[in-house]
RNA sequence: GGUCCCAUAGCUCAACCGGAUAGAGCAUCAGUUUUCUAAACUGACGGUUACAAGUUCGAGUCUUGUUGGGAUCACCA
């Protein structure tokens, strides 16, 4: 029983023989003590007063005195206005500590949570396949990949899903450029990334649309009509119909310039160091969602209007009516969601959560395929969740492939690795380095910049990304955090030098030191490690497990800068110490994970 | 126009259910290295939390209004 919860229990009790007030242990909340008052938690006691009918000092003088005389958790307390601040015995959090400091105990952190035993989806990345990934794909990548190893980490079983946008009008627009355009150019003779080739021709289709437009326009036509009537176009639109009756030709070139997509998006993946257990393709999943609506049709949540398309109304959630089949029978992009989403719960029946990760631009979507689904009565429907993340902003406004503007998103991790190259070199760092060994350092330390600086933000919030500034490495940074780690695995090599302190892993630490401020901060610090995940968890918040994690660094390097930890003459407390740094390491290593952020031993 | 989101230090970001004197980093300035990695540490400077009212013991946080910014409201995806 952790002294925490006993701890409650004694204010409860308190609360109940003082003032006969009856109160759930469980409801009590503390908040840390704040570092200029003395003490470890604070319980407010405003929301007492009322039925303690004496002022609020009094009352926590009380309950304070109470406490203390009724059990040996605290050694003291103070008040101040209505703030009751307790101070833990150094005991209690010495034979915390010892206990998360067992080796191999190190998950016990993570006590299992009843509603632990769920499957969840987390669906992310989901490119088009007609250009290459940038910044804000970067964005959502991280997110998702971080947001299934925080869930893992509470124990659901999580489902990495990718849902590649492989059809569509925009795929034929750069098959059609490279198909009328292209000298027989292909990743292998052009040297590019198959992305980026095919991205190329996207742009280039980009670009003679618009000529044909400003032709047409001289030539007496309305822009509106100049866009409909660009030979280009049409000759697009008449290729995704070929594609859609399967014309051999088409389907050749389309699964040849989608298979260069998939390696040159694997590549990049591969780099992010993410990955999936699922791949939908939406050319496989399209059609999907006529099932549904038929379904809904039936029931009379859905409607037919004259001209045959299919509506559903929204009205009474205060929203409009939606469009959900076309006239002609064809499908829109919300019917095949609703098909997708049907589909992933038949493909897993275990499934009960659903988490969507797209930007915050669809939002309106996502809380009509939510309704939607709520009319249609799928059990389901409420383990739908739109993880709705801001756009990354540049200084001069939102990003534009068509201006150019986007911050590709190979070049990105390619100048920060180059940044954490030169940084490092000048330094010094490396000079015992193999060069391939400085090649994987060079890596982790620039990913983990970026990852950092990404993730470190709310995700719902816009974020600014400035492409003149290249992203720091010093302050509240990722390298800052590894470098932490990487500081602490040379005090553990040092140690191994002295024969009475090389395995103080496997020495109990004494119960009856007394802590020093700056050691009893960091085990407070680890102590809430299992909340800050468990909230993070909750609210699908990497930011949170950031936060937490360079208010840790920070503490041990405030600690690190004034105490020794490896010394020979005091071999009680260099064990103690030298535990403290592992253990600090080892959450460390074990947020960054949760960032998907590698720590290198030596930096 | 309707709906939703955002606004915190010069810049980039924090602040768990409403809790104490709103915190970090960058930038600027001043210090710290014969000691375990100075990508570090210590200090200074920097704020009417956009504005106005309300709710209450207490508001950056909740409510309403105003201003400014963004998103969205397609037989696009």
């Amino acid at each position: 029983m952790n002294f925490e919860h006993s701890l409650k229990e004694k204010i409860a009790q308190a609360l109940l023989q003082l003032y006969g007030i009856t109160i759930n242990p469980n409801e009590l909340t503390f908040q840390e003590t704040r570092k200029e008052f003395d003490g470890d938690f604070t319980i407010v006691v405003f929301p007492f007063i009322k039925q303690s009918k004496k002022s609020p000092e009094v009352t926590a003088t009380e309950m304070g005195e109470f406490v203390k005389s009724n059990s040996n958790i605290l050694t003291g307390f103070n008040v101040v206005k209505g703030f009751l601040n307790l101070s833990i015995n150094d005991m209690l959090w010495l034979e915390y500590f010892n206990s998360i400091a067992k080796e191999g105990n190190f998950n016990i952190m993570i006590p299992p949570k009843q509603d632990s035993n769920k499957t969840v989806m987390v669906e992310y990345s989901s490119p088009n396949t007609n250009k290459p990934l940038h910044l804000g794909h970067i964005r959502n990548i991280l997110l998702g990949h971080s947001v299934s190893m925080i869930l893992m980490k509470v124990g659901k079983t999580v489902i990495k899903a990718n849902l590649i946008n492989d059809r569509g009008i925009h795929i034929c627009k750069s098959m059609l450029a490279w198909k009328k355009f292209e000298h027989g150019e292909t990743p292998q003779s052009s040297k590019l990334k198959g992305d980026h080739l095919v991205g190329k021709y996207y742009v280039i289709f980009d670009q003679k649309y618009k000529k044909e437009i400003e032709e047409l326009m001289k030539t007496g036509s309305t822009e509106e009509e100049a866009k409909k009537q660009a030979p280009i176009i049409v000759e697009a639109q008449e290729m995704l119909r070929a594609w859609e009756h399967s014309d051999a030709e088409v389907m050749a070139l389309w699964k040849m310039m989608n298979t260069w997509v998939y390696e040159g998006f694997e590549d990049t993946y591969k780099r992010l160091g993410v990955d999936f257990d699922k791949l939908y393709y939406e050319s496989d999943t399209y059609l999907l969602g006529k099932e549904i609506i038929e379904e809904g049709l039936q029931n009379g949540v859905f409607f037919k209007k004259e001209d045959g398309s299919v509506w559903v109304d929204l009205r009474e959630e205060g929203l409009d009516e939606k469009l959900l089949l076309r006239s002609d029978g064809t499908s829109v992009y919300i019917s095949q969601d609703l098909g997708t989403a049907d589909l992933r719960f038949k493909d897993y029946p275990t499934l009960n959560q659903l988490i969507y990760v797209v930007g915050n631009e669809q939002e309106y979507h996502f809380k009509v395929l939510k309704i939607i689904f709520k009319k249609l009565q799928k059990p389901w429907y409420d383990g739908l969740y739109h993880l709705s993340y801001g756009m990354v902003n540049l200084p001069s406004g939102k990003m534009k492939s068509r201006e150019g503007t986007v911050v590709d998103a190979d070049e990105l991790m390619q100048d920060m690795v180059q940044t954490a190259r030169e940084m490092t070199l000048m330094l010094g760092k490396v000079e015992d380095f193999t060069e391939a060994d400085a090649e994987v350092l060079f890596h982790k330390l620039g990913m983990g910049a970026l990852k950092y600086y990404i993730l470190k933000v709310d995700a719902k919030k816009t974020m600014l990304f400035d492409p003149a500034e290249s992203i720091d490495f010093n302050g509240n940074t990722g390298p800052f955090i590894q470098y932490t780690f990487a500081r602490i695995c040379s005090v553990i090599r040092k140690a191994a030098g002295f024969d009475t302190l090389k395995s103080f892993k496997k020495i109990p630490a004494p119960t009856d030191r007394n802590l020093m401020p700056k050691e009893k901060e960091i085990i407070k610090h680890l102590y809430q490690f299992p909340m800050a995940v468990d909230i993070a968890a909750t609210q699908y918040s990497p930011s949170i497990i950031a936060q937490y994690v360079y208010d840790l660094a920070k503490l041990f390097n405030s600690f690190y800068h004034d105490n020794p930890i490896v010394d020979a003459d005091q071999i009680q407390t260099s064990i103690f110490r030298l535990q403290l740094s592992l253990m600090t390491a080892e959450t460390v290593k074990e947020c960054m994970r949760l960032l998907g952020i590698e720590v290198p031993e030596k930096m």
